[in-house]
DNA sequence: AAACAAAGTTACCTAAAAGTAACCTTCTTG
DNA sequence: CAAGAAGGTTACTTTTAGGTAACTTTGTTT
């Protein structure tokens, strides 16, 4: 591995996906409700901000861990759930919890 | 899951630890070569100060992810190396590696 | 005696992440 | 026709992470 090359790095760019304050609760809570509703997920955690939320959800959206879908109905319902990538990273996300654990 | 006692869940323990600009690159390092001296992975990381550099391996000792070593010779000689907790992630990492590269 | 080496520490400084409160748009209900 | 609800955005502030350069300690080499 060149240091300088480090950036490209498998590992480094699975734990930068999964960094940040909030990212463990939301996949925590999508591998075990299902999906959920922007305001749903934000009201069940209540120290989190909308921006820091929304944050989040369009940077993981973004890696295709999580999918968004609109309706166009009223009121406006906005679901997030987690795309085939995602589900493949429960098996790690197990392991990881089990040895956080310890 | 209750919300607020979400700080002890495993998952964000385990992401907690491995979370860190430079702790990737120094679990790469130390799976890669084994062990290694202080100033040897500074200079091989040339952007990293060595004030973070040290702040992340102490973080990981207190983890119990690495321990370290003195020798009381001269030039003093610090090593640095997993721990068996510490190469207990290895097929964790192994696969976020896989994961990250799609 | 001066310079150097290992493994840091210290006192600052800057950049990035997270938080706050107010606001927006589109429709619905009272 | 005012209020409210969903799903955000915006401008601004605070907190945390990371960076810089100088310095320290113990001993060795020149």
């Amino acid at each position: 591995m060149d240091y300088k090359d480090f950036e490209n790095c498998g590992l480094k760019k699975a734990l930068t996906m999964l960094s940040g304050k909030w990212k463990p609760m939301i996949l925590h809570y999508l591998f075990y409700h299902g999906e959920f509703r922007f305001n749903d997920l934000w009201r069940s955690m209540p120290r989190v901000s909308k921006k820091v939320l929304a944050d989040h959800l369009r940077q993981m959206e973004s890696k295709g861990i999580i999918k968004r879908r609109e309706t166009n109905g009223f009121p406006p319902e906005v679901n997030y759930a987690l795309t085939e990538k995602g589900k493949s990273l429960g098996p790690i996300l197990a392991a990881l919890e089990k040895f956080g654990n310890n």
